[in-house]
DNA sequence: CCAATAGTGTCTATTAGACAATATCTA
DNA sequence: TAGATATTGTCTAATAGACACTATTGG
């Protein structure tokens, strides 16, 4: 539909309106890297940001957000899943609005209005991706890391919006679960948030996760078909126990 | 700036663009109304949401949030400050941005994407605008009554989002204090955050705010210049302390 | 045995949760 | 004095926080 079929007189072609409607994703992955010091020990993790290097102007050769224009068939939110999908080939995944960043002047093209959103990818989706990396020009940062880059656009200010919102949510909410497999020991998911929020320090982490009356509902014991607990050797010489998340989560309050 | 003045080739007169980028806001605030029963007793509270009527094409005639277009020399945030500065007057106050509303077909005067916000306002800024109400068909919808009603465009969908939001905050942060007096009573601050979230119920509210460890530092005493504690006796016989919010705020987890 | 992670015991201080009791005013 | 809100007392159970200790198993 174009506006000026309506029959109401309104015609925006009469005001100067944007030049496009982009949106930014920040992609967040965390990547494990096996120790070589020993087997049988926890991998080495760190926060990853997916960045592209752009080939057109503006910002030609500079990293930046991925990201693409808006159609008219699409929402925003369809929009940047579909360039999520073209930059990463993945599918089902975790993704919220961020923020709208507008400021005039903030891309050279014209008059962009770009809407932010940040997405938890698994490692296991950009694995293939990440193997020929530097060939396309795609490539993942640790997110302290790009965060000192010079970056495209205001993309350092989106970036560091994201972090602030993925630390916050990290803590707030159960996305730790975009990060893990289905099921995983404490331990997997004590060293997932310390990744993402690394001044969290909860030396009794397991025992208020598994037998706090408030808390115990996150995560329940994963059993399997005979019913017996389901344990995990992967990361340690010590059997662990595998736990799932619930798709319950605590109300939080700062005055209860 | 017209974005053709660049050097780069690019233009965006090739592809289709917006049609406009409005913004709208949930405007919130807390009306209080003195109970004719009793003097000296806390009054009736309601969260109320600020509506306006619409005058032109489309939705000619029903209730929709305020807003407006934004210009090319402002960011979204100043667009929706500015639309609440002619709204209501208010100029200073607590503003946050709520998501992008961009679904395809949402506005029939074209494609629109608009970008919605949700603000605070105390009841005292918009007392003299609520006076000449149904001149202007301006006028505050408890917010519950306001979710019924078949608002223009997705507005309905904007104030449910803007609801569950503002309800989330009012229990993880501080805005409890853009409703409230500098100074203020236990009883008071108790009767605001039921008043947004009705199901909050904490009989021992006053003594968890102030005097466990964790939380002690949100609120602090208010003195007089001797450093006399203040007192109010404005809602009760009996005089009670008053208390400040400090700038502080607790980092809540789920996991500590 | 050592290394590395899993998980428990234990002790004290603080907090939660539920009610009862008392305090301080005004009308 | 009755009524309304403010504030404290009290008791039990749960949780926090700190640290030491035991468990399991590959190498």
């Amino acid at each position: 539909m174009n506006a000026s079929d309506n029959q109401s007189g309104y015609d925006p072609k009469k005001y100067r309106t944007p030049d496009g409607a982009p949106s930014d994703i920040v992609i967040f992955t965390i990547t494990s890297t096996e120790r070589t010091t020993a087997k049988k020990a926890l991998p080495i993790r760190e926060l990853q940001v997916l960045l592209i290097r752009r080939k057109e102007w503006p910002f030609v050769g500079q990293w930046a957000l991925p990201g693409g224009f808006c159609k008219e068939t699409e929402s925003m939110y369809e929009c940047a899943l579909r360039e999520l999908q073209e930059e990463t080939g993945v599918t089902d995944v975790h993704m919220e609005s961020l923020n709208v960043y507008s400021k005039p002047g903030r891309d050279p093209r014209g008059w962009m209005i770009s809407h932010a959103f940040y997405a938890l990818v698994h490692d296991k989706w950009l694995a293939a991706r990440r193997a020929d990396t530097d060939a396309i020009d795609v490539r993942l940062f640790p997110a302290e890391e790009a965060l000192r880059m010079e970056l495209a656009f205001d993309h350092r200010d989106i970036l560091r919006d994201a972090l602030n919102k993925v630390r916050e949510q990290m803590l707030t909410t159960t996305i730790a679960k975009e990060f893990l497999p289905e099921e995983f020991t404490i331990g997997e998911l004590y060293q997932v948030i310390r990744t993402v929020v690394p001044d969290f320090e909860e030396p009794n982490f397991m025992r208020k996760i598994t037998s706090t009356q408030s808390r115990k509902g996150i995560i329940e014991e994963a059993k399997d078909a005979g019913g017996q607990p389901k344990m995990s050797n992967r990361y340690s010489q010590r059997p662990a126990q595998l736990y799932r998340f619930t798709d319950w989560v605590p109300r939080l309050s700062i005055y209860s």
